[in-house]
DNA sequence: GTCTATACGAGGATAGAC
DNA sequence: GTCTATCCTCGTATAGAC
């Protein structure tokens, strides 16, 4: 049900989609969904949650694989180009949607554990002098903000070529920015 | 009247927004509104071009008055980060909305002239030396990703500072990453 | 060109059987 | 826990007077 939700959610868009059209391509009736939910705005927090996690779950192996800051990251961009490739449903939803739009309680979304432990390590490695002095902040958006846009591009189907042969020159136009 | 429903959508959000809304804040008549634009999406649609017709001529602007690739986009960013400060909805409705959702018809943004322009002195700059050999989309991603996740972080009250002092920073760290 | 009144449909939500 | 049937609100859109 939640699969349903998400791949409909994000080729249609939330309000684009009725609770008929997930009870059409989940064949679960309306009533079923409502005893699961409260409404429709807690299937896309729930599914929104459990989409979060699995990208903690993924940072965190990151971090416990790797020691310095600079594979970190290079990992995590790596990961996201994955997910972006393979579930491009999963991506979209996470990054691209205006989740303040459907669900008005949840805490903007670069507050996410994810995005919290990404900040943390890169802090780490302005400690360490692998990336030069800056704002936190900056340093992020710097390093990913350019994946981001890159990954944005190809989910609009704008890149002429496929997403993985631009990783390489992504990261290290990423790295660039920052490292010391 | 297109001012009142910029300044809703970017609040509330398209869906979100009723023409009722539309009336209650601008105090023009649902008829009107229908006597001016065929429905809501060919108001919002209205909009959205207005909106570029201003970017671009921006940009224009800015061509015509620098020669080189280094200082065009720095100025582009800071028009950017202008705006952005200035007229956050403009941006917001500009680079922030979810356009395919309500206006399925409209091209993707970057395909937008402004944006266009701005990757074709890009690549020039690319020919002149100015800027390293590399894909021209990683090179605009990763020239202006690190400012449009800055500003994104900024109009979701993400950042502890005024929005102007992170610009330098920014734009120190985009030039880096693809300079020559 | 602007207004009021109203038609109409869609979609979120609920009740209650099984 | 899953289903069907139904309610009811709300929002888009139109008709037609001024």
């Amino acid at each position: 049900m939640l699969d349903t939700a998400l791949s409909l959610f994000t080729r249609k868009g939330y309000f684009n989609t009725s609770l008929q059209d997930i009870r059409k391509e989940s064949g679960i009736s309306i009533g079923s969904i409502y005893h699961h939910f409260e409404n429709k705005e807690d299937l896309a927090r729930n599914l929104f949650h459990s989409l979060l996690e699995r990208f903690e779950a993924s940072v965190q192996q990151i971090v416990a694989d790797h020691g310095d800051c600079r594979s970190r990251c290079r990992a995590v961009m790596k990961d996201m180009f994955d997910i972006a490739g393979d579930h491009p449903e999963m991506m979209i939803f996470i990054l691209y949607a205006r989740h303040r739009e459907f669900m008005p309680h949840e805490r903007t979304i670069c507050s996410a554990r994810p995005f919290e432990i990404t900040r943390e390590f890169i802090r780490q490695g302005m400690d360490d002098g692998e990336i030069r002095p800056m704002d936190t902040w900056v340093a992020a958006s710097a390093l990913f903000g350019g994946a981001v846009r890159i990954i944005q591009l190809h989910l609009d189907g704008a890149l002429p070529d496929a997403l993985d042969s631009y990783f390489e020159q992504t990261w290290e136009a990423g790295w660039r920015a920052v490292a010391a």
